[in-house]
DNA sequence: CAGACCGGTCAACCGCTGTAGAGTGAACGC
DNA sequence: GCGTTCACTCTACAGCGGTTGACCGGTCTG
């Protein structure tokens, strides 16, 4: 009994499974991380065999490369202008981590990137890097890569103490609180191109 | 053949090999997290036999919670002026992550901390808790809870990028130019007494 | 309609890992 | 000196988890 007993398709019965597996995977690696979810759990949270989810993944890897992907827009970054520049990294973040999509993917990719040596490169590689880049082309002044760097550090932090550490009370807090606290803290970051460094 | 073949009394001998499964058990859980941190792999790093681990800490639970350990004085951010506590906490967070003797078991907490339950509640409550609770002290003005709580999460994030996810060029910056640009920042939040929240 | 095809299931393998228990020899207290 | 204690070792167990290959039954194609 697979995704359901209606008669399908072939084509569509694979999609369905296909989405059926990644969907309990990205639950199972975003609230326990990739260590302690198996692939047992996973096939039983999708209903079906643990077989089927190597013969559609291959590895426990690739279900993880599958299932913790980041979609970004840097975009969003790219043209917002200097100094509107915070507000639209936190509503991307907010975006992500907020809608019902996207969200079990992106704390998938948070919560191992610590442990998880190919989460990690994803982050790091694909994630932070292209921000960074993105946001220190937007900086002007000495040390906007550093700048940058902290920019996105900031962001990190806000992200895993908010959506996968859950401390009060900013777990709880407005979208708009959170956003109007931060923004003078982000735009210090972007507004230091006068305290030059002391030489 | 245990700590060294030297002749020592028992408890002397104890006390040594105590100090190698800590200090390999501390750089492993720090370097691949807990979950691909073996008891044999500890055992083999202290070059001892396994289940002498075991007798020693009781379950790998047990190891873990002894080797991660936060030793972190609030005094030094109770006691910093309001405007000192930037550079006091962090001060502290360079101390703990360059410091040759406590980088291990702060790495390994906060390795840990998004995947490993019991990490997960040092960090929250012992570590974030206490900190935010000493930081919000130290702030006037409305929303002091919710501004030390993203104190903390910029401090979290800093920590993160700069010594675990090593972000270039955040982690081969100077400890001084990462407080002098990390200021302002920091302070953005101390100083919103003024901006009110717009009711 | 017959044979290839393919999504899906079942049962099993195999290595690893935490953990337990019996045993050993040197240090300790008397 | 002598029995006890204790750090330490060896061996083994039991369970789990990723991965595999044989098999089944409905769907597709000519």
């Amino acid at each position: 009994m697979p995704v359901a007993d209606e008669r399908l398709s072939r084509e569509e019965r694979r999609h369905r499974t296909e989405a059926a597996i990644l969907q309990a995977a990205r639950e199972l690696f975003a609230e326990t991380g990739f260590e302690r979810t198996t692939i047992r759990g996973v096939a039983a949270r999708a209903g079906i065999d643990p077989a089927l989810v190597m013969q559609h993944y291959g590895s426990k890897e690739g279900l993880f490369a599958a299932a913790a992907r980041w979609t970004s827009d840097h975009e969003r970054i790219l043209t917002a202008p200097s100094d509107g520049l915070p507000s639209a990294a936190l509503a991307d973040l907010f975006d992500k981590f907020e809608s019902a999509t996207d969200r079990e993917a992106a704390v998938a990719l948070l919560r191992n990137c610590l442990t998880h040596p190919s989460a990690a490169r994803i982050m790091r590689d694909e994630v932070m890097c292209e921000r960074a880049a993105a946001v220190a082309s937007a900086l002007e002044g000495p040390e906007a890569e550093l700048r940058a760097s902290l920019f996105g550090a900031c962001m990190i932090g806000v992200g895993i103490a908010r959506y996968l550490l859950e401390l009060e009370p900013l777990a709880s807090a407005s979208r708009e609180d959170v956003d109007r606290l931060m923004q003078p803290v982000l735009r210090a970051l972007i507004d230091q191109a006068d305290d030059a460094p002391g030489e």
